[in-house]
Formats: C-alpha cells, structure tokens, sequence
DNA sequence: ATGAAAGCGCTAACAC
DNA sequence: GTGTTAGCGCTTTCAT
C-alpha cells in the first residue's frame, strides 16, 4: 500500500480511502491512486484491514454436513446473498456433534467473524451465552424458537410431524412407524407424529433409529427391522427422503407394495422424491430460502460493504427476529 | 492477551507460546496461563495471528454451485481433511463463470488463505499467472491437465465419454444423443463420446446443450428436442445424473421404453441413479475423495498446525502433482 | 480534500 | 525458559 501512495503520490490514508469510501477523494486524485493500483497489482491485506477496524466482512457458518443436499442448498441461498453484499463464507461442519459446534464457533469468533449462521437451535450452553455476550448478529436455521439466541429462519418440525400424521390418519392409516436419524430435529418430528397419533387413539408408533449421516441402505434396514418387530404396520413416516427411498427399495424387494400395503412419506423434497417410482409423498421445506432469508436478516444489521450493490436501508422496517418459513406436504404416490 | 499475560504473571510472549507451542514453556508456567486464558475467557484474534505470522490456516475453495450435490460432496471431503489439520474453509462459488472465479481468488488472496483449491482447470489467464508467482499451493480438481497451476486431483472427463461410447457401441446402438451443460467439463465427456464414435463410423452425435446449473426439466426438455430432431436416436448420454432422470421422466412419459427404445446414460453416480426406475447406468467419480485427496495434497504442503493430530512427515515420499483418480461405469438398467 | 500519528492484537527475532 | 523490541498492513482519529 505505501508502493501505491508512492507510486501515486500521495499519502497511505488516501490509497485506503480510494479502496473504502471513494466518494471522500477528488476524482483526479483517485483516477491516479486506481492507475497505481492497477500498474503495481496491489491486492490489499483484508486481514490487515479487519484486525485496524475489527470488522472483518466475513459470516461463519456451521451446519452438520455438507454432504447433506439439504444443508449445501441452505449455503448455497447463504452464499449467493452475501456475496452480493461483500461478505465471505467461512464454513465448518459440525457433524452432528454440538461439541464439534462449540469448537467451530470458537474458531470463528477468533477469526473475528461478523455474524454467524447455525443450523438448529440446540446448542451447548456455553455457546449460546458467549455469542448472547458478544452481540454479533446470530442466524439459527431449520428450526424455531421463542427464545433465539439472536435470530431464528426456520419452520417447525414438530409441526411438519403433525401434518404427516394428519396426512396419514385421513387415509385411514393407523398403525405407523418412523424411521429417523438420532438428531433433535428428527426427533421434533417424531414428536409431532405421536402426539396427533396418540390424540387420535392409535397405536404407538414403532421407531427406528439410524444414526446419521443417513444412507439409502439405513432406510432398507429399518424398514426391514420394522417390519420385523410389527407386521401390520400400514405407513412410515422418514425423516429424510434418502431414508425414504431407501424404505421404498426395500418395499420392492419383498414385494409389499405401495401405497397400497405400506404408505411411505419422506422429508424435504430432494429431487429424488418426484423421481423415484412411486413417487414420493414428502414434506417440502425452503432449504434454499432458509439460507436466502438468513443472509438478509444478517445484513440489515451489518453495514453494507463499500461497492456492494445492496443500497443502505437503514430506516427500511426492521425485519422480524423470528421468521417462520413454513413448509408444504407435497402429495405423490408413495402415501 | 496482555490481560491474560497480567493474570498469569509473565510476558505476553510466553502467553503466545502457551497457544502455538506449549512443548516450548515450562508445564508450571503453562499451566498457570492456560488457568487464566481460562479464567478470562480469552479468545485469541486469529486475524492477528496471521497478519504477524503471514500465515492464515485457512484454505480457500470455489466451487460453481454448492446446491450441485457433487460438488457439495468434493468440499465435504475437503472440510473434513482441512479440519483435522486445524485449518478452515474459505467457500465461494464462481457460478459458472470464469470472471466471477477470477473475483473470488482475489478476494481470497486478500484475505491471505493459505492455499487454493478450484474446481476444473479452465481458468482466466491471469488467474493462472497470479497463483504460479505467487506460488502458494494450489489444487485444481474435477479434471486433469499436463499443465496445472500447480497440482490437480481430478480424472479424465474426456476418458469418461470415451468409455461410455465404448459402453454404448457394445451395447449395439450408433444413433446417439448428448444432453449437457454447456461448460468446459461437459463438453470435454461430449468430445470424448464423439471421437470414439465417429472413429466406430457412427452417425453424428445429436447434442442438445443447456444452461447450468442442471434441473430435471433441463434434461426432459432435452429429450423432447433431440427427439424432434432425429426420432431415429437409439441412446443418449446426460452430462450428469439429473439431466439423465429428467430424460428417464420424458420417456415415461411418451412411453418410449428403457433401455429397449432408448438407453440412457448419467454422470456422476448420485443416490438417485440407483433409486430411479429404471435404475440408471452411469458413471460413477469419486466426489468425495476428489476433496481428500485435494486436502492431503495441501497439507503435504503446509506446516502441520500446532495441537492438529497429522504428524509431521517431512520425510514421507513426496505427493505426485498430478493425481488421476479415475472413474467407473456402473451399468444398470437403463442402458 | 488530504495528511500525520497512533495503534489494532499478535508473532519473529533476538537477547538474557 | 522467558522477556524485549519491532513490526505485520491496514484504519482510525484528529489536524491541516
């Protein structure tokens, strides 16, 4: 920087001026400082930048894998409105461990990140009060809360268990199993589907447990273990549509058909759901949204970057810290 | 930092020490500090860090789209090796677009990572240039060159299309189709396909190319076009396993049979190409340790994080520069 | 509109 | 083994 101010000319402050605030240098002198830049290829130290302001322009973001088609979707949306704005991803995977999280998020706090997105909102104690203590901008994601630690885009999964067991009911199923990652969000679903179930005097529902990342062969095992601990079971509920295609599979294999006698409903829409045969009856969410919406509410509270193309909307109405995006049963031939 | 030096009684220095190399402090003092790092609740700035050390520990990479779960697969792998290391991952995505890579390397360079990992090896010329001066480790993956910027993980996507006409040409069909993104990658499995079979004396491959990223309608409409061209079309080959169910979709449709009117080949080998009906022949790329891989190269590369459990091994045999993963035809029923 | 001085929080080198 | 002295490359005052 100080071979570009004297290459133009003038002093270190206004190199750092013409890259931040253009607008605070007569245009001569910047045309000159941006001729100096070019001529010498400067490419500024952002890090130095971040440690003179403690603004470091960049958004840590945490989710359990990104193997995962539904959380990559998530980042993507995530990734897609904060480069817009100026802003960086830093990305860390907690595979499914909130110690992993907690470690995560140390690292990003030391890495001066602006704001953070995390996926759910069960996290170790100590983190939600050390990020309530710092008082960055805090995302949590694919779940609801009435008490965030800052704020929430999600939708409820217990209700999305509602709605299926709903679904189910009206078709006249009664005898329903669930097969599902060891995860807290699955088990908010589950949680949903036994309380409408048991409210509407059927019988318990039969559980499987797999643990995840979940494969196609962990939804053909418990399908199979289902089956063999409850004959007479007339639908399943999956947490996720890889679970589910994977039930789907098995169902073929020994010949049970479907829906006729076993109804099979997934979770979040990939787009193996329309494709597989039968098609999958599933519960849709805004995966890609819920990284969009994200990115927004961080925004409106982080100034916009100098160059960014996100116009300051400082008096726009505040935006809600709570954002329910709501999902969608989509109705296919599986259920 | 100095609070804790305060607290602990000794120099700032030793507190630093205690962080990046504690074998190098007495256990007494360590251990006093580590009690008020403790106590005080300190984070150390990593910006800091590397703004004093030059070095970030962090590892930039672009991908074109997160959302393609291939890709997400690719920096799954990455996240994982990195992590282990005690690095972190710097994430962009280039959207298709050799500009907005170029934006994102500098953008990344600024930021100081460490190193670099791109997918494909089509890059602007000033890209190349700017990474080999400034000669920090760089992986090109998803493809092979002779000629990286610095290394490559990657398999022969020339080869891929060669082997499916081989698979194709076998199969008895010579009227054959291509769907496929129009992008390096794509096109370079398309060349493959047509040089092979125009050396068999095959007709005219008949191409339909669309725009990324790849929906299934893409390929459904594909189809349909290609169809109107030549209803004579025996077989076609899908740029990756989305267009290739879409196609699958499109022909149930008309209720032109699979594989019998027409065979139908994917790339890539997702979870879907075995669940669809029928199941799709396609070829199978090692997404995952496309990242490892890419991952260890780096990290043969950099110095071992302190407190990081990969042992230093200067004197293992050197990494290879170029690493050709490879592919696998998996046939199934769709061709 | 531009510049001078001070310092962000850490690590590198060198003493002791 | 531990401390001292200098910066790393920028942005912030505050002055001009």
């Amino acid at each position: 920087m100080a071979d570009v101010a004297r290459e133009a000319g003038v002093a270190r402050v206004t190199v750092s001026r013409v890259l931040s605030d253009p607008d605070k240098v007569k245009p001569a002198t910047r045309a000159a400082v941006q001729a100096a830049i070019e001529r010498l290829g400067y490419v500024p130290n952002l890090n130095a930048g971040s440690l003179a302001s403690s603004r470091s322009r960049i958004v840590g973001a945490i989710v359990p894998m990104l193997s995962n088609a539904w959380f990559a979707d998530t980042m993507d949306g995530l990734a897609e409105v904060l480069a817009g704005a100026g802003y960086q991803l830093l990305l860390g995977q907690s595979r499914y461990d909130e110690g992993g999280e907690a470690g995560l998020v140390d690292a990003f706090l030391g890495r001066q990140v602006d704001a953070l997105v995390l996926t759910g909102v069960g996290h170790q104690p100590s983190v939600r009060e050390k990020l309530r203590r710092l008082a960055i901008p805090v995302v949590e994601t694919w779940d609801l809360s009435d008490d965030p630690i800052d704020m929430v885009a999600g939708f409820s999964n217990h209700a999305t268990g509602q709605a299926v067991a709903d679904y189910l009911l009206a078709r006249g199923h009664r005898r329903i199993g669930f097969i599902g990652a060891d995860e807290r969000r699955s088990q908010q679903r589950l949680q949903g589907l036994c309380e409408r179930l048991a409210a509407s005097g059927a019988p318990e529902v039969q559980v499987e447990r797999v643990k995840p990342p979940s494969a196609i062969d962990d939804g053909a095992q418990g399908l199979a273990r289902l089956l063999a601990r409850e004959p007479g079971l007339q639908a399943i509920f999956c947490s996720n549509d890889i679970l589910a295609v994977g039930a789907l599979f098995e169902c073929r294999r020994r010949g049970v058909a479907v829906p006729q006698q076993m109804a099979v409903v997934g979770f979040s829409d990939l787009a193996i759901a329309a494709a597989c045969v039968p098609a999958l009856t599933t519960v849709r969410v805004p995966s890609r949204e819920l990284g969009r919406h994200a990115g927004r509410m961080l925004l409106a509270r982080l100034r916009p970057a100098p160059g960014s193309d996100t116009p300051d909307q400082a008096d726009a109405a505040p935006m809600a810290r709570i954002a329910d995006l709501g999902f969608q049963l989509i109705p296919r031939e599986s259920a």
